[in-house]
RNA sequence: CGGGGCGUAGUAUAGUGGUAGUAUACUUGCUUUGGGAGCAUGAGGUCCGAGUUCGAUUCUCGGCGCCCCGACCA
């Protein structure tokens, strides 16, 4: 893509009312744009990196059978009654809203009932299980208190899977593959080093639940950090029952803030039950549905990401997840010089590489800040310095590091 | 939902009971061109409503919005 084409611009100073990295750098480098507290448009270089996640969250997802749909933002009233959480008593930042015929409507607020009710059209036997239906959606929380960027919203981006087991044995097997999976997305995404696995309130269907929780500063959460185990304990369960219970010894924990990034929990069958959701064993009799939800905030990854993997000149985004996978910097007046950046853009562009290409006519040192800003891993310099040598000048901004590559080299490099 | 703070141009800020200033971004022109260039030029602003006042951006009240701490949550 030309740089000139790009709408979006970077800025040097982030809004006065945005405190936190994720959203000055987002904001600065024009990855999104604020509509109002907790509601951010993705503008085309943060949609860019949002469908990467995506991307590679459904990856995860399908590899362990998860099978993707879409469920409707609009949810029926009725529905949520029959598992009593329509009740604002119960749930107090629904967003409702007055149908026409003067019923009412929910905007979609999770997932649970509307997959439970789906489902029991199609589950009836046990040839029917199990099964890993998902979606990803916008979801909408009346939060009392959005911040911190894209931590925490009104209106955010999440991927939601539900797995629908024969017993509870079935459902646990599946639990420990999720557990992989979704090690997997973390470390994809870039964040997996300071990403752990914690031990968090349960509900009563299980001891526990999992969260991913990523270290930062920025984080609202405290856990308790077992390093040598690579396990965490989550402050809101942390006790010397539980502390004994998963072998622990006391004196290993390390208190952090972090980011819950995504979650893990088995329902049992607090929602089959509500909805009637059964099968028929091999004997033909009735037996429930066991259930788990396994979540991830899209956008939230998103903004963990920035905050884990930024410096002081902006982003720096990996590989995996970055808009783009080359940024190519024309930095020269010099006609012939112009050329010979066209030729490299069409030259990547026909080999299948991502590229941004700053075509603008604006001065070099400004298009370098930018670039810094945006934080695309690799940078092509075109300038008058190695004109007519062949070779391509190519920066690496994680590490800063500059080299001269060929462009067959370079080729290779951002395909492998 | 409790507590605190803040609303001045696209953004960041100054200031004042009497024509609202600076930086940046934007227009136009010339010069410049490897780390957010220089000079000139033009356009652009006091959140909304009520009150006090000859006069309110400034003071008072109400509303709305935003941020932070806490509670709650992906």
């Amino acid at each position: 893509m030309r740089q000139s084409q790009l709408f979006t611009k970077t800025r040097k100073d982030a809004p006065k009312d945005e405190v936190t990295k994720n959203a000055e750098l987002l904001i600065r480098g024009g990855f999104i744009h604020k509509e109002m507290a907790g509601v951010y448009t993705y503008l085309p270089l943060g949609l860019r990196v949002l469908n990467k996640i995506e991307g590679l969250i459904r990856e995860e997802m399908n590899n362990i059978g998860g099978v993707e749909m879409r469920t409707a933002v609009l949810q029926n009233k009725e529905i949520w009654e029959k598992s009593g959480r329509w009740d604002d008593a119960l749930v107090d930042n629904w967003f409702k809203t007055k149908l026409k015929n003067g019923g009412e409507a929910g905007l979609s607020f999770t997932n649970e009932e509307a997959y439970s009710n789906l489902l029991t059209q199609y589950i009836s036997s046990y040839k029917d299980l199990p099964i890993y239906p998902y979606d990803f959606k916008n979801i909408f929380r009346n939060e009392a208190r959005s911040k911190s960027g894209l931590l925490r919203g009104r209106e955010f981006y999440w991927k939601a899977m539900y797995s629908f087991s024969k017993d509870i044995a079935e459902h646990e097997e599946f639990y420990e593959k999720s557990k992989q999976a979704y090690r997997n997305i973390f470390s994809r995404v870039g964040i997996g080093e300071e990403t752990y696995l914690t031990f968090a309130s349960g509900g009563s269907f299980s001891k526990f639940s999992h969260e991913f929780q990523t270290v930062t500063p920025a984080g609202e959460d405290e856990i308790y950090i077992d390093k040598k185990k690579g396990i965490a304990i989550n402050k809101e369960v942390l006790n010397d029952e539980v502390i004994s219970l998963l072998g622990i010894n006391k004196d290993d924990l390390v208190k952090e803030k972090a980011i819950e990034v995504g979650n893990i929990f088995s329902l049992g069958t607090k929602f089959s039950e509500p909805f009637g959701l059964a099968y028929k064993d091999v004997k033909g009799d009735k037996q429930m549905v066991v259930m788990g939800s396994y979540g991830i905030g899209l956008g939230r990854v998103m903004g963990t990401v920035v905050e884990v993997l930024s410096d002081e000149k902006g982003i720096i985004w990996p590989r995996s997840i970055a808009p783009f996978k080359a940024h190519l910097v024309l930095a020269s007046v010099d006609p012939k010089v112009r050329e010979l950046a066209e030729d490299v853009y069409k030259t990547l562009s026909n080999e299948g590489i991502e590229v941004l290409y700053d075509d603008r006519d604006v001065r070099a040192g400004e298009k370098f800040a930018d670039s810094d800003l945006i934080g695309i891993p690799t940078r092509i310099i075109i300038g008058d310095k190695l004109s007519g040598s062949g070779m391509l000048e190519v920066k690496n901004r994680a590490t800063g590091e500059v080299s001269e590559k060929t462009l067959e080299h370079l080729l290779r490099e951002l395909k492998g």
